[in-house]
DNA sequence: CTTGTATAGTTAGGGTCCTAACCAAATTGC
DNA sequence: GCAATTTGGTTAGGACCCTAACTATACAAG
């Protein structure tokens, strides 16, 4: 994880657009600050997690569960999480261990496992997500109704690119 | 860096709303959003900046020294970046090493260094920046002017929650 | 049936970043 | 001036995530 915590300000990308005249500022601006927030966004989620226990990729690992009650194999999970599946393949381990999840042959594919939530998963999670989503939604309080929707539509045409 | 190629819907943060009435789902919606663009940003700039050789965190080194010609101390450039001392420390080893930054005594403060650009960190950097520039502003392509503006807008009001 | 290829999962090794412990120089307070 | 604290920097060890190589099962084609 990495941090812009010193955006070029105004005044550099502007001198950086006379030196390279092709340049799009503003686009570079909106990009950079974009960033930003994001990396910022997700040390929030980390730092408020941690404090209660559950570190980032276990706590996706949990939702997803929780959204697929009827389990996951591996592979699944990595695809929906965005990485391979040798960290899921670990972090499953870990889990394993301290008896966050189960899992059980998968009766259609014998070399896969159906990962599911064990009840002290579920309890985990019911005790984290609340706090979570607060923590989370405080961040956007100070936008109305009609920001918040236009926000999302620009976001989407930014999201778009990068599918 | 962690990745949620899986958002949650709209119906499952719907029925979540259920669940925990006190919950601001468009908030939820809107944040979420936020930070999956922000991590793809991130990803994007690696990825390009990899096939220059060049890693992100070298790469804001580089950056910020252009920046600031008189030179950085190591502390200076952890606070700029968002990362430890510890973090810069061990990049500054490897640029050392590979030519890319120099580091002479600090007159002022005879435990500290000021780091400064090579000229194979200068000509690396020039070689670099346009076509990176180029791969992010390529990412708002689909704005306006106008849409840029607001999206900034938007973005401080947020970013002044995280401050 | 056998050979080739694709897929599920694990393991080893490396890059990035952190915290904690440490050294040495600077600063502060008596 | 000297003890206590702060600050610049390094090192060791651990967390997280990757690629590459491997095992084993599934599947497809001749």
């Amino acid at each position: 994880m990495f941090d812009l915590r010193d955006l070029p300000d105004a005044t550099t990308l502007e001198g950086f657009g006379k030196r390279f005249p092709e340049l799009d500022v503003s686009a570079l601006q909106v990009v950079l600050r974009l960033a930003r927030l994001g990396e910022d966004l997700v040390r929030l989620m980390q730092d408020g997690l941690m404090r209660d226990g559950l570190s980032l990729r276990r706590f996706f690992v949990l939702v997803l569960l929780a959204r697929n009650a009827e389990g996951l194999r591996a592979v699944g999970l990595a695809k929906k999480m965005g990485v391979t599946k040798a960290t899921v393949s670990e972090v499953l381990a870990g889990m394993a261990r301290d008896k966050l999840v189960l899992s059980s042959a998968d009766p259609e594919d014998s070399r896969a496992q159906l990962v599911t939530l064990s009840e002290q998963g579920k309890a985990l999670l019911d005790a984290v997500l609340p706090g979570h989503y607060q923590r989370l939604a405080g961040v956007v309080e100070g936008l109305d109704g009609d920001e918040r929707a236009e926000l999302l539509r620009l976001l989407a045409i930014v999201g778009n690119r990068l599918g």
